[in-house]
DNA sequence: TAACATAAAGGACAGGTGTCCCAATTTGCT
DNA sequence: AGCAAATTGGGACACCTGTCCTTTATGTTA
């Protein structure tokens, strides 16, 4: 983290005074869609789950958030309310700078804005990315999409622990009644099995493979 | 244009010398996926559409853009190639400016990276609720949708042309013969109706309540 | 005008997906 | 341990959507 702090946000180190550090539980709420927001966040450590204000009843995993991240670039810049929910899914540290300390100073900065411009640009990609997805594929690809971006945290040895059904589904915007179903499928074709609350991937690439290589990054 | 060009690139007037002036007729390629970029667009007047570059044959509108607008955005913070088609709908003249002279002269221009800040949060804004959209909406609602963001240029007293049925099927990502469907349905339910290469469109209402508020801004 | 090529509309069918609901299982409480 | 409540898995059904293919309309050439 120090080494993140230094190489990533360097020209802190003089306005430091400005910034402060907040910190956020586990499934504690960052941001709720709708309310009002007073600067940007800089994830320095820990990972949070944006996802889209529920439509019809589903919301929609719209991006996992790894160091470095920054939140609150939409509302600021648009001036608009808080876009979507951000949920800590670690316990998550980040750097906190006002709106009246980006106007007056960070905004002057070179450095500063490319990082934003950087961020900015990966984000919209990706969200275009996910937003072909989206559209044009179905709910096993996705799905198998969802275990591979997961893949590395939660999955030891192949078997998985589903923490809840009814959260992936509605993470990738559909029902937990159509992912038993894909599950089902998936069990008949010996890809995996199912034991209690945990799933056994016995054919990882055959994941892969339905996946068409898809990452909710 | 005179009056955008001075409230919107007023700083240009000292270094318009690094920009030159680029023009695409109706219906030219702006960009083409896949392929390099040598600078940043900023569109002074015209309007062009962005598509995804298809996916198992289905190409799917991304945005439609009006001025101001700027384009290469991503493939110059990202370092990637071009990631969509940009296609003009209308003449576009664009202002012009390289690599080079981003990195050199307009980098370390304030209001310079403020617009670019403020287009590519739009961009992201627009771009979260298409993904939303794209996972959760029927065809009906996009069509719908379809329908009433291109209202105001391109329909008369309710009478709309279709230019192409096909062209607007692969810009919401679904099928010609889908598309039929819902103009059939449509039909019967007296929303509309369809004379040789015309639609017209009897009750407008129905077709906004239909579009649940989505729009392809 | 006849014959052919092309494009558009729609019928038939199959598979994906959501909704509703019930049975089985698990959980929680006393 | 025993019962009530909650959760979960899955059956039945309907609708959405894509694919394939036939029919009809349109245009083109000899």
């Amino acid at each position: 983290m120090l080494e993140l702090f230094s190489t990533y946000y360097a020209y802190f180190s003089e306005n430091l005074k400005k910034a402060e550090i907040r910190t956020f539980e586990k499934e504690e709420p960052i941001l709720l869609a709708g309310e009002d927001i007073d600067g940007l966040y800089f994830l320095l450590e820990g990972s949070y789950n944006v996802l889209s204000p529920e439509i019809n009843g589903k919301e929609l995993l719209l991006r996992k958030c790894t160091p470095p991240s920054i939140l609150g670039d939409i509302e600021l810049f648009q001036h608009c309310v808080i876009q979507s929910h951000c949920i800590a899914k670690t316990r998550c540290t980040f750097l906190f700078i006002t709106k009246q300390a980006y106007e007056q100073t960070f905004k002057f900065d070179t450095d500063f804005t490319q990082l934003l411009l950087e961020e900015l640009t990966f984000k919209l990609k990706t969200c275009t990315t996910l937003s072909r997805v989206n559209a044009l594929s179905s709910v096993a690809v996705k799905f198998a999409a969802y275990l591979c971006t997961i893949e590395s945290p939660n999955i030891t040895n192949g078997y998985l622990k589903v923490q809840n059904l009814q959260e992936v589904a509605a993470l990738i915007g559909t029902t937990s009644r159509h992912m038993n179903r894909v599950l089902q499928k998936w069990t008949e074709q010996q890809i995996i099995e199912r034991q209690d609350d945990t799933i056994h991937i016995k054919d990882w690439q055959a994941i892969q493979i339905i996946s068409e290589g898809v990452r909710f990054v």
